[in-house]
DNA sequence: TGTTAGCACTCATTGATGTGGAGTGCTAAC
DNA sequence: GTTAGCACTCCACATCAATGAGTGCTAACA
């Protein structure tokens, strides 16, 4: 934006081709290219001297004397911010995404993962919805064994989890009607900071000998609301597509990339960082380039990360990503999550 | 076994030599470098004789003329199969893996995969326990919202799944308190083979209008019960230990092998021989080696595999396996799976 | 007959050398 | 302001020789 302006029309234009075909070859492009590719019938000597200015700016970088440009990572932010979106309108088609209904979000978001990696060719990971201050909905004890009892907590939004919970001594069916009674009144409604220690002292009280199964039951409904990052499950696909673009395919590289993807607690700082401005509200897209040395993990310098959030209302959101060189078709990314976001929005509203 | 009595004790003892050293170094290894190895105190000339009869019964192989040998399959199976052996008592400290004890077993297993993995600096897989001819133990239907119910299904082994039944009209208090004990007289204790369509009918006229209710609870019930190929979860850690070897490690290799992880399908293949092989009770250990081609996977024919099934009784069992290098350190892996097994064993008795 | 020393030979690896070509920067002319 | 021309740079690639690890064979030895 602010850069923007010291550039004419006529270095844009150039920038804009020499990004471009960078993004397709994956060489430094040399002059005598760029005369032929655009219309501006100039002579490679005159795009030459443009060149060296752009050079001068910062948006093109010579990998050694002699050779052709490539773009810098300012060159690509400015590609991103403005130059892209000239050509936006061009190609929109809006692919349709067989994601066939299923009724596990787990396996929606699986196949979500796989679909976007084998659209685009990158790697990509997605984060189910996680909760903000989500509210409990309902619990049930089932007694599934002599000295066994089933919890099953839900909470708003139809998350499910259920837990063992194993007895110090037998039950008999009333008793855990009526512990079922007690945590339904008290507990309902509430979410996870509204329930205190004073309260559950209370609850345990009420609960006689059986204490020790409300303290397990807390427990578990603690488990059930909080999504902690630790909690966040992040699915990712299509790791191995590193392996096509040859800036990434080294060994070190790629085995240093490929870690991140199977440890996954890199990516979450991903989806830490979008989240927080997706709430500062830039842009209103939700949609977050990361290029180069902006992204928050070091192991993805060489990279550029595109980051979505999608918004289910009612504070649940998730994060979609995807991975891939510098010179990656951003146009066509974008696109995509942006189309898959609306996608997911309607699954889940359905669900 | 049959091969092996060809083989006089010298040979025996230098194809050994010839082996370990090269598991260590993954380097061609020459005659001079065992003349010293050995304690036989034999110049490298004898060596070359021996190797040279070893290499035509097909034992060892020379890469390119006059360079060291390596092992062929053949080898490294004698050496799986007998010459390991010899020296199995000499190193098998238990080493204590920290396990904590976690209530979920996907936490569990997740954990071992990536001890395993951490402790062998090979790729690892592990498959949760697959229950075969399972039987239903309890199932509770709750209303969670106007138009919905959570069917809580039980399975034995407390395996717990759930589902989200969407209602066409508003369903009361007691119509789910009746349909509970409907299904559960009727379905209880019974493997999925025993639920038959007569059965699933003459209960949808039970439930009266609510006989599509019926209907979605037992198909979650089926999934419940039933674990196909499909359903089954594998869980794979340390796939990024391949750049470790250098014979696996070149772009092309590495690719198809982290594919292979990541897409699991192929992973199953081996979940299922070594299931079926175990069923035939070969050895009693339960552990099985595959060397290079006698892999079922055609990607994975650079590598060695070991698996073992653990084994929980009530036919409850599932599958480890760790992926590595023809060349890997077949005896620490046997010994790091022999152990598992048993804690494997252990945790899920206790659970 | 089994073992060994010696020697010629093979072949992957490594480093040096040279050439071709793509691309630049500069200058001079239009 | 634009362009043609030219000298220059430097990577990529191929070629070549030197190196050295390792073999196979033969002849001598115990």
């Amino acid at each position: 934006m602010q850069l923007g302006n010291e550039l004419d029309e006529r270095k844009r234009i150039i920038l804009k081709a020499i990004i471009q075909t960078y993004l397709e070859t994956g060489e430094p492009v040399g002059s005598r290219t760029i005369s032929k590719y655009t219309d501006l019938n100039l002579s490679s000597a005159t795009i030459r001297n443009e060149m060296s200015d752009l050079e001068e700016l910062g948006y093109i970088i010579q990998p050694y004397t002699s050779a052709g440009r490539i773009p810098s990572d300012a060159g690509y932010r400015l590609y991103v911010d403005e130059l892209m979106k000239e050509k936006e309108k061009e190609v929109s088609e809006i692919k349709e995404l067989m994601i066939e209904k299923t009724d596990k979000m787990e396996k929606v978001l699986k196949q979500v993962v796989k679909i976007l990696a084998s659209n685009t060719n990158y790697a990509t990971m997605i984060t189910g919805p996680t909760y903000h201050r989500n509210k409990l909905k309902f619990i049930q004890l089932s007694k599934v064994g002599e000295m066994q009892l089933l919890a099953v907590v839900v909470a708003e939004g139809n998350l499910v989890k259920n837990q063992i919970i194993n007895l110090q001594e037998p039950m008999d069916e009333e008793t855990v009607l009526k512990l079922n009674l007690l945590l339904n009144t008290q507990l309902n409604g509430l979410s996870i900071e509204e329930i205190n220690l004073k309260m559950i002292s209370r609850m345990k009280e009420q609960a006689g000998i059986h204490s020790d199964v409300v303290g397990s039951v807390v427990d578990a409904v603690a488990k059930a609301i909080a999504t902690d990052d630790e909690e966040m499950e992040i699915y990712t696909s299509g790791a191995t597509n590193i392996f096509k673009y040859p800036e990434l395919a080294d060994t070190s590289k790629a085995s240093e990339l490929i870690s991140a993807f199977e440890e996954k607690q890199e990516l979450a700082e991903f989806v830490k960082d979008t989240m927080e401005s997706s709430e500062n509200g830039e842009k209103g897209t939700g949609i977050q380039v990361y290029i180069g040395n902006e992204s928050p993990v070091k192991t993805m310098q060489d990279c550029s990360v595109v980051t979505a959030t999608y918004d289910l209302g009612g504070g649940m959101q998730g994060t979609i990503g995807i991975i891939g060189p510098k010179r990656m078709d951003y146009e066509n990314v974008v696109d995509n999550l942006k189309t898959l976001k609306n996608q997911l929005d309607h699954i889940f509203k359905k669900t």
